[in-house]
DNA sequence: CGAGCCGATCAATCATAGCA
DNA sequence: GTGCTATGATTGATCGGCTC
């Protein structure tokens, strides 16, 4: 792999329009999920987002109906389970939890509307 | 590969486009804040309700436009130029202000 | 000091809308 | 109809901040 960025510089512009702006440049660090994703590899890691399949997501929606927490000891049995890394379980949690909170706010006031109609 | 998606119950199917007033609305605030176009909760709740569009709306938008405007500023050029000349505000840096619409932030 | 959580965001991708 | 681009939504994972 080989990435390389040198183009153009926060430097003056000009007159008008913009410029580059710190938030244009942030940039996040690749994955860190080791593997898992699929036995096998190297070992280096993933750099690409895992794809859950829709047995594993079967499998911790039906966990998380139970319980919106896990256990230290859960997550372990999970992972094992599902053949993922603790911290996806954990992290599956997570933005799952954000995902029911994202969805109650929601539900309360979705007063439709917008857009056009066809 | 196979993966037969579970492409039977995605609410993204079904999708409309905002309207073109709404879209003017967000683009201008977006193009008056291009030094940190990061609305505050309360400046997407008052956005989300000028275009008549969910906050969640207004996260993903600004979500989207942030990621594709870095991703090729050049694509986005004229329409920078554009809105940019239409407000003449601008906040160059995260600080208090004291206007009396809207206000970037920090609680 | 570190682990887990929250809230926001990123970044890649999906599926459709829209236009030539 | 076909083909490609624009765009809204979804989501695994990261970042900074806070709690314990």
């Amino acid at each position: 792999a080989a990435h390389l960025e040198a183009c153009c510089s926060p430097l003056s512009e000009g007159a008008s329009s913009a410029q580059t702006f710190d938030w244009m440049k942030v940039k996040r660090n690749p994955p860190k999920t080791g593997r898992s994703g699929e036995y096998g590899y190297g070992g280096q890691p993933n750099t690409v987002r895992t794809n859950f399949t829709t047995k594993q997501l079967t499998e911790l929606e039906k966990e998380f109906h139970f319980n919106k927490y896990l256990t230290r000891a859960r997550r372990v049995e999970i992972a094992a389970a599902l053949q993922l890394n603790e911290t996806q379980v954990k992290i599956w949690f997570q933005n799952r939890r954000m995902k029911q909170k994202k969805r109650e706010k929601e539900g309360l006031l979705p007063a439709k509307a917008s857009s056009s109609d066809p | 590969v196979m993966i037969l998606r579970s492409r039977f119950l995605d609410a993204r199917r079904k999708r409309r486009n905002f309207n073109k007033q709404a879209t003017e609305i967000l683009n201008e605030y977006f193009y008056s804040h291009l030094s940190n176009p990061y609305p505050s909760e309360e400046a997407k709740e008052e956005l989300g309700k000028k275009c008549a569009i969910t906050v969640a709306q207004v996260s993903n938008w600004f979500g989207n436009k942030r990621i594709r405007y870095k991703k090729n500023i050049g694509k986005f050029q004229e329409e920078a130029n554009m809105y940019a000349a239409r407000t003449a505000v601008n906040a160059t840096n995260a600080s208090s202000h004291g206007s009396q619409a809207n206000s970037p932030s920090t609680p």
